[in-house]
RNA sequence: GGACAGGUGGCCGAGUGGUUUAAGGCAGCGGUCUUGAAAACCGCCGUACCUUUACGGGUACCGUGAGUUCGAAUCUCACCCUGUCCGCCA
């Protein structure tokens, strides 16, 4: 959501900037819109201000039981109700549709976005870590998970459909053990308070973080309208809404590992094999609610936080900055971490990290106000995967494997596995 | 799912159509007093929008939305949420 007042001031900057995006220019359109809004709401103000003051004469008149006075009164109010009644639906009219404009806007990239329209415009900071030399050609996650027979494509069209799968016995309990393993570095290390939220939302929640109004055929739904959650980055921000948190509360930073649902709607025939892409995945999730002049810092520490986890993992990656034309809508500015595949031979996102500046916490009305000052200030927020528990499945199984369809158990995943080190075809 | 009771400012709580401009209290902030603190006393003490160069002025908000009325926290309707009991259930 974007503060119709920084347009009315700065209309050429604001349409040079969603022009980035690919945004035709809207200020104009807005600025009227919001012009006619304020006429209506004026008028309005002044005549219910008006028949404010009369109906009191009218309760004075009948408390000193001067019927002619209040008779004549009400004559008077009477006039203005037609007037009124317009005025009213004009201004909430005009105010429902700038609000809306408004909420259909993406948020305006930072100063430090590199131009772009697509992936194609991202530029890679840096890499981590060595793909690794193998002696053998090395295989697919699909092509691993089935020849151990512990990733079941077939179950998971029988149970639901396609882009569902089930996950078996040692490698569920190696997801298991990457899940618990995020969760204890981001709340030892790094501050996160690790939170349980629901994973169906209702409208306002699905809003707030800009799932709705434009991008409700990416969710399921269920019949009672509730929403399954895309990632916790919604439940988990929206516990800002509508709230003015004092700033010595800051900064809140909180993760959650939990189920992520998609319906993928306009990724057909992408990543049909295997588990890149599914309508469910789990994934640990890092949300910070920060006040306005800290957000900068918080993304590069958040960003850091998901590294951690690659590079305790020891698995390569490489850290991309979005252009413009390809971070979601909510951003300013994204980092994504992209994870080495050697069956698939390339680079593979496994996280993306947000700066939302404010966008989100207008649409959510969630501000923050300094200890001493009557001012509130919207609060930043952010989200980043720390990680896609699922994709790190995937990664740990490529870079893990072993000649012999076998794949190890990763150092830092050992104290999960119950004395698992390798992971390997039992029994029949 | 059924029955009943509720939803008022940061919190407690009064308020069933018009001097209510939401009483009063607590918490908080400032002041007087005090070596300092406490107590007492005095004052301040919500959010947003519109308007104004400014000082200021205005409007809305008592769970949400609609309605009745010259006028609604108060009356009507629908919905949401909370509590208690019953039923069901991990």
């Amino acid at each position: 959501m974007h503060d119709i007042k920084l347009i009315r001031d700065n209309p050429e900057a604001f349409d040079r900037a969603i022009a980035r995006r690919g945004v035709a220019p809207l200020s104009a359109n807005l600025i009227e819109l919001d012009r006619k809004r304020r006429s209506a709401q004026t008028e309005f103000d002044e005549l219910q201000g008006k028949r404010n003051t009369l109906s009191k004469e009218i309760g004075a008149a009948k408390a000193k039981k001067d019927e002619a006075r209040a008779t004549e009164l009400m004559t008077e109010v009477a006039a203005l109700k037609d007037r009124l009644g317009i005025l009213e639906v004009e201004q909430k009219a005009h105010e429902e549709a700038l609000t809306d404009a408004l909420s259909r806007i993406p948020n305006l990239p930072a100063e430090d976005v590199p131009d772009g329209l697509d992936e194609k415009g991202n530029v890679e900071l840096r890499r981590t870590g060595a793909p690794k030399n193998y002696s053998f050609k090395p295989k697919e996650h699909f092509d691993l998970g089935e020849g151990l027979g512990y990733m079941d494509f077939a179950n998971g069209v029988k149970l639901a459909g396609a882009r569902f799968t089930v996950v078996k016995s040692q490698l569920a309990r190696l997801e298991r053990a990457l899940g618990q393993f995020m969760l204890d570095l981001h709340t030892s290390e790094f501050g996160y308070t690790e939170m349980q939220p629901p994973m169906l939302v209702n409208d306002a929640t699905a809003f707030g973080t800009g799932q709705l109004p434009k991008f409700g055929d990416d969710l399921f739904r269920t019949t009672t309208g509730y929403w399954l959650i895309p990632t916790a980055e919604v439940p988990l921000t929206n516990l800002a809404r509508d709230l003015i948190i004092d700033e010595s509360e800051l900064p809140w930073r909180f993760t959650a590992l939990t189920a992520c649902f998609r319906s993928e709607a306009g990724a057909a025939g992408r990543d049909t094999r295997g588990m890149i892409r599914q309508h469910q995945f789990n994934k640990v999730e890092l949300v910070s609610i920060v006040s306005p002049d800290k957000s900068v810092e918080e993304h590069e520490r958040m960003t850091e936080a998901a590294e951690t986890v690659l590079k305790r993992l020891d698995l390569p990656f490489r850290t991309m900055l979005l252009c413009a034309g390809d971070m979601g809508g909510a951003a300013r500015k994204t980092y994504d971490l992209e994870v080495w595949l050697p069956g698939q031979d390339q680079y593979r996102e496994i996280s993306s990290c947000s700066n939302c500046g404010d966008w989100q916490a207008r649409r959510m009305n969630a501000r923050c106000r300094a200890p001493g000052e009557k001012q509130t200030r919207f609060v930043h927020t952010l989200n980043g995967s720390g990680l896609a528990v699922g994709r790190a499945l995937i990664a740990v199984m490529e870079n893990y494997q072993n000649e012999d369809g076998s794949i190890s158990v990763p150092d830092a995943l050992k104290p999960y596995t119950n004395g698992l080190i390798k992971i390997e075809k039992v029994g029949k």
